[in-house]
DNA sequence: TTAATAGTGTCTTTCAGACAATATTAT
DNA sequence: ATAATATTGTCTGAAAGACACTATTAA
């Protein structure tokens, strides 16, 4: 817009980043998925310092592309995934969350249908999907991270139509209330949540197909459904949990 | 944790940080308030390249601090604030938002009760609120940040106390009603926004005093409330606007 | 006195949740 | 046949919003 002049030159200089302390930026990824009922969150074991041989998120350094681009590409690195719901989480910037520089790592979360293992062969440094129960003790500050990344997953169930993010592009009604279920760690009414979810505007559309089977233990075959186009749910599904104040 | 290893030291070596290309961050703050029952913003003129003249987020780098202590410094370097509310918003860091080089910015979210100017003089370079009519065409990326903080601000409004970070420590309900008002850009029905409020548990507490004198036009004089210890609102206060999808 | 505002009452509609009933399918 | 599940129906209580009413105060 401007065209340089001296003062702008002097400015310039005065902004050699050599000047400040280095600082380095990464992004980090919370990446969730539902297995067999329970979530999992995918983790990479380090092999390097600091905190090797501990689990972590996967991530990396940003390089000349966007934040969202970085994210992308690091859980690529990492798996497989097909379409992804991803969206940047939190910031984490403590001055002391990595013992070898000031490392500011942006966090991102991201959702997936279940898949297959990234790597059915056993090669330990690989990423895994890890149940939740068993994702603690993390290098860094990933505890944190992902901690951050369940509270927003779960509120964020409430008020949008993420939970289709988890399924196939068709699903039952059955497939997205386990997907409430096993986020937000609670059962739900069966009867009253198909009726719910058929309520909101804009939440699922009826394909006309219904599954080739009924369920394992019997059952209707039931009807498929695709995902809507509403952003926001109105009026939302709140947890029961939370009700209560 | 670890001791020092011949490996760690390679290890340490290889993350010299000239090695990257070289990455800046900073903090900007998206300071809003109520001024005359219109929300305003907290800018500041540019007196340097780039944008030299624009208005822009009041912000700078992160030194050896916290993100969340570096937003903190930079809006009281800005001006004297009290109790402020202070939340991380968003990180952006397209590789083009900055012309000099490449900069990371983590954008902040403040709320603070209506205050007399920064500087009653005249000194421009100073930071100013600002109507949000007139808060466009920003430096850098502002417009943006600027926006997704007005968006986080409207929803954080439904389900949480945030509204009485606008006003001070007793207030009415009228006064809050005015917040809501200000920052959604809509008429709320005194009447019901009453009831509702009051219905809330832990959204306000009731101090047992009232104003001195009545409204300017005339009218009663109105109970004086204080902020309730409620971290969430249950139920929510719903935007009308949204209830039609 | 008149107008404006605080606070309360009432009614209707919507919605969440408890519970029940029916239909369909695996075993 | 029996059990499990999908889907729908019904009822109750909570809550939102429209509207009206009373009391209090400034001008």
């Amino acid at each position: 817009m401007l065209r340089p002049s001296e003062s702008e030159k002097d400015f310039l200089a005065s902004y050699d980043p050599r000047a400040y302390a280095p600082v380095a930026v990464t992004v980090d990824v919370v990446a969730l998925t539902i297995r067999d009922g329970a979530l999992h969150v995918l983790l990479v074991e380090r092999g390097e310092h600091p905190f090797a041989g501990r689990r972590a998120l996967p991530g990396g350094f940003v390089r000349d592309e966007t934040l969202d681009e970085a994210a992308r590409r690091e859980l690529a690195e990492e798996t497989s995934m097909g379409k992804v719901h991803l969206e940047q989480l939190a910031t984490f910037g403590d001055p002391r969350r990595d013992p070898r520089m000031r490392v500011i790592s942006v966090a991102y979360l991201a959702f997936a249908p279940s898949l297959p293992d990234p790597r059915a062969g056993g090669d330990v440094s690989e990423a895994q999907w890890i149940p939740l129960n068993e994702a603690v003790d993390l290098a860094f500050d990933h505890d944190e991270i992902l901690a951050a990344g369940l509270e927003r997953a779960r509120a964020k169930l409430e008020y949008t139509p993420l939970a289709t993010a988890f399924v196939g592009p068709e699903f039952t009604i059955a497939e997205l209330r386990n997907v409430y279920a096993a986020v937000w760690g609670e059962q739900l009414h069966p009867g009253n949540f198909h009726r719910k979810v058929l309520s909101v505007p804009g939440f699922v559309e009826d394909t006309g197909a219904a599954t080739e089977k009924g369920g394992e233990r019997g059952g209707p075959r039931a009807r498929l459904y695709r995902a809507g186009n509403a952003q926001l749910l109105h009026p939302a599904l709140l947890r029961a949990s939370l009700r209560g104040r």
